[in-house]
DNA sequence: ATTTAATAGATAAAAATTTATCGATATGTC
DNA sequence: GACATATCGATAAATTTTTATCTATTAAAT
């Protein structure tokens, strides 16, 4: 019972991190029409294992999958909706409106995994008071107004590395609690505060060093 | 004998993610002239397990840590390079001159990590012929001449999402082993061509499903 | 020279994540 | 209506990754 009860309440970071896989090719299916998905398709299609895939969807789902059709499409989109609390969208600022805090602000995909970024700030009084696809870019002294007034808690950091900290501390005096860092410094912030980095450095770090281990592998047969 | 090998000569994927980070904040010290580091300052200031540090840093390491005071901040910085390749540039394509395109082909930091993106493909004829901080922006059709002729084995994706898998098959064919996929869709690729993909909403995901946990623990207590 | 404290390194334990296996069950077909 | 088949759900195993613990070592302080 209690191992049981361990592995349906805790969520894996993983799991989470795939739902927008699912989120995605499932609406796919559903605007062409097909009204059942089952895990093995998914599978196929997303280069993972089934079995992973349907103990992810046993987290997500309200009801259970049929054998030998596997889950209703409409079903599961309103399940993992739900569960990732993509329906109820939560508001975020930017800070730094350089090319990437351009990209994030003016990209509608965001809004349809949840995220609605109100406005953008930016210490560039030249960029202050303009408007980029209706975000408004305000300088950095109204930003704890605000995130008080409209009581927002995430926070994007597209500032460049130097600045990170002091934007993050800027932040959290605000009463932030959640921090979308696409800077490449770790950030400290007292406890209670989330922060999740964005790393491309990492990423491209694992890509090339697999390639040269795959070379040297095929260079030596 | 055969455990130690296993764990001494295979990769985390884990650590590679991590590399970059120590990099950083080494070359950082070595800026301001520190002499030696220890896995316990590193694991402090980057929020990660002193153990885990250290276990990174005995795979890449060439010298063990000195007792006492750790290592030394120049031979680490040697290490990590050799280790993944930073010092020998790998050249790269990118196809796809949009927004998400441009930062990467101009950002120059992507080259500290040894990443060198050679140009720029793009299918709009109205932006071929043109150069973004001298990267050449060349049309669709070039690609398999250039590639083959440079051997470039990695390529970057950052186009719209409907079109990356057309993208993808044309790099694959034209004998690119490593593509680094920032559209929101799985590539099919063969046996043998590595992906890493990019994938913002994914960490969205995570970082939302947090919070909204976090804030629900809050309100219970 | 002796003591002290901080650190590496090794080993083991724990936790998280992925993969494999098996019986049960519904669906479509004959 | 019986049968074959593909899928689910659950349990167990394997793998990967992180954390804990303990001893030996060495630089610094006394």
């Amino acid at each position: 019972m209690s191992k049981q009860n361990t592995s349906s309440l805790v969520v894996m970071k993983s799991t989470l991190s795939r739902l927008p896989l699912y989120y995605s090719y499932i609406s796919k299916l559903e605007s062409e029409g097909v009204e059942s998905v089952s895990s093995v398709l998914l599978a196929e299609h997303l280069n993972l294992n089934p079995v992973l895939v349907r103990k992810d969807l046993a987290q997500v789902s309200s009801v259970a999958g049929y054998p030998r059709t596997g889950f209703k499409v409409k079903q599961l989109l309103v399940d993992i909706d739900n569960y990732m609390g993509y329906n109820k969208l939560d508001e975020a600022i930017l800070v730094g409106v350089g090319s990437m805090g351009r990209i994030l602000l003016t990209n509608s995909k965001f809004a349809k995994f949840g995220l609605n970024i109100v406005v953008g700030f930016d210490k560039d009084p030249y960029l202050c008071g303009l408007q980029l696809e209706g975000k408004h870019i305000l300088p950095m002294e109204k930003m704890e107004s605000l995130v008080q007034r409209m009581r927002i808690r995430i926070g994007i950091i597209t500032v460049p590395d130097d600045q990170a900290q002091r934007v993050c501390d800027q932040m959290v005096k605000c009463g932030i609690k959640a921090i979308w860092n696409f800077a490449f410094v770790p950030l400290k912030v007292p406890e209670g505060v989330l922060v999740k980095n964005e790393n491309l450095p990492s990423s491209l770090a694992v890509l090339s060093h697999q390639l040269a281990k795959s070379i040297a592998l095929q260079s030596k047969q």
